[in-house]
DNA sequence: ATTAAATACTTACAATTGTAAATATTTCTG
DNA sequence: CAGAAATATTTACAATTGTAAGTATTTAAT
């Protein structure tokens, strides 16, 4: 294959990666708004364990900026699924934690969600399914490695 | 593998995938915006022949609802980087052209944009990239069928 | 002990994205 | 031809995301 055409190549395989991976979260994602929930949101609340957790380490969690995690977790505690609670021991941290309502919708949607992706990625072979999780790897991997240039 | 460690792994992968696509495309597009371009707005400004295009069509080209390119255009027509203009023939029809400020602009880019994507994915062999098509394509397949239901 | 630096969270702002409704124009139907 | 349906674009609204700046609290340094 010659210089330009391996460069086509790689530019329309960028391509296809974006759009189908857009695509693949928005059709997973459709479970959970049917809900009420979107992706961000559903993600916080997994995040959830039962001693609550700080929202610093949420941002860490779910892969958002700090800034963000605010107006998710505001929105999840009008919509009554979650608490904020101050931190008695260092008063600069809030945790979150989920409401009884909270805990019932989150049941009720990782009975569904997860079996959902499931569907979604069942077309693969689970041979293609570890080649494709190797081929992600060594892009991470790349990514981390290029961004610290 | 047992049925629920199959299902952990696929709900694994399927993250992973979404987590790498999306520093992928967060890396690739920082070059977008040291020019001052949103990754939006510069497929909108590739997507622009000559003779112009309607904005309907640019919603297809890019993948976008109709009602998000009156915003992206917005923006670029402020910065003079496009002209709007009404086509005679069909009067609910607006047609959009590179200004020669856009025109440079984009030859800029296209100058560095292209080799960063080439860049990222040089990790990964032309067999591998091969492969990974192949895996998207049946996605992407999928996705439309399911989708119709 | 007071100041400086670090940490945790919030606020403000701009751009994107999706959905739904509104407007203008064209095309189809009877 | 008149009214209905389809098409093209815009507007309005809510949520997300990124960046930058602001506030409060804690920790470190002198």
């Amino acid at each position: 294959m010659s210089q330009t055409k391996e460069q086509d190549f790689t530019i329309h395989l960028y391509r296809e990666l974006m759009h189908t991976t857009r695509n693949l979260r928005k059709d997973v994602s459709s479970v959970l708004r049917e809900k009420g929930l979107t992706g961000s949101q559903y993600a916080v609340l997994e995040a959830i364990p039962d001693e609550g957790i700080a929202l610093s380490a949420v941002a860490k969690v779910i892969r958002r900026e700090p800034s963000n995690i605010t107006g998710i977790v505001d929105r999840l505690e009008q919509s009554g699924w979650i608490e904020r609670g101050r931190d008695p021991d260092d008063r600069r941290v809030i945790r979150i934690y989920l409401t009884d309502e909270g805990q019932n919708l989150l049941s009720e949607i990782q009975a569904v969600y997860p079996l959902n992706i499931h569907r979604r990625l069942s077309v693969l072979s689970q041979e293609e399914k570890e080649t494709l999780l190797q081929i992600l790897a060594k892009l991470k991997k790349t990514n981390e490695m290029i961004a610290d240039t």
